[in-house]
DNA sequence: ATGTCATCTTAGAGATGA
């Protein structure tokens, strides 16, 4: 069974990128973030085509998450209590119980999203007292979170910014201590599996990137392979995050 | 540290967020 995640920085301006992409690499689950269209705008028809079924929970111009599942889509969920931002989405999956997250950027430790992003976090955290540890799960998106200082191109670049605090790490860390694995995944290019580069200034081409995008799997799973598909991030138009593609058995 | 991109407003370029 193939899963993975993606960040696609709208999913109607990437889809001349993600149709291929999923013909190229058929997963058979993939969890999406930033869809940035209304549920009712979602691009049903040529996933459905594919063999997909779709989650789709969106705000419209910010934000937006989904599932797109070859075995099926049951008992979805795409709210999380107290927060109205379309940034959940959950369902059973035959075997496999998937959520695709978009954690909260944050913005700056001193503007009201990061304590925004930490409430968000613990309510992730709280949801899951309704799940079952020992039960195949995982949880991939983009977290908006570097877990370690390797996991940025140079943490002193970092100095007073969101994405590598305590807190944040905190957060991730609670997560982990209910009972998922961070799956390490083989670098696209490098010593570091970077997700994520910033548009500006070459940063793909001098591989100055952030691990943000995370699969966290219960130990259920055995992995077989975890890979960051940086390829999808070359050419025309692609989005700012690159794909995580996860092999697993049950 | 920022050289880009996507979207919305509202009909052209600016604001916003990442």
């Amino acid at each position: 069974m193939r899963i993975a995640t993606w960040n696609v920085n709208s999913v109607s301006a990437r889809l001349p990128r993600l149709l291929p992409w999923l013909e190229d690499t058929t997963p058979d689950v993939v969890a999406l973030q930033e869809t940035k269209c209304a549920a009712g705008a979602f691009p049903h028809l040529p996933l459905q085509a594919m063999g997909y079924e779709v989650l789709a929970a969106g705000d419209g111009r910010w934000n937006g998450v989904a599932i797109l599942s070859k075995l099926g889509i049951a008992e979805p969920v795409t709210d999380l209590p107290g927060h109205s931002e379309a940034r959940l989405a959950a369902a059973q999956c035959g075997p496999l119980h998937v959520t695709s997250v978009y954690v909260p950027n944050g913005r700056a430790p001193a503007d009201a999203q990061y304590p925004y992003k930490l409430d968000w976090l613990a309510a992730l955290r709280a949801r899951l007292e309704a799940l079952d540890p020992t039960q195949p799960m995982v949880i991939m998106g983009d977290f908006n979170v570097a877990p370690t200082d390797d996991d940025v191109w140079d943490i002193r670049a970092f100095a007073g910014s969101t994405h590598v605090t305590a807190p944040e790490r905190a957060g991730i860390q609670a997560l982990l201590d209910w009972g998922l694995i961070d799956l390490p995944a083989r670098p696209g290019k490098g010593d570091h599996p970077f997700t994520y580069w910033d548009y500006r200034a070459g940063m793909f081409h001098k591989d100055l990137g952030m691990r943000i995008d995370l699969v966290l799997a219960t130990p259920a799973i055995r992995v077989r392979d975890a890979y960051v598909d940086r390829e999808a991030r070359k050419g025309k138009l692609p989005s700012d995050h690159a794909p995580v593609v996860v092999d697993i058995d049950l």
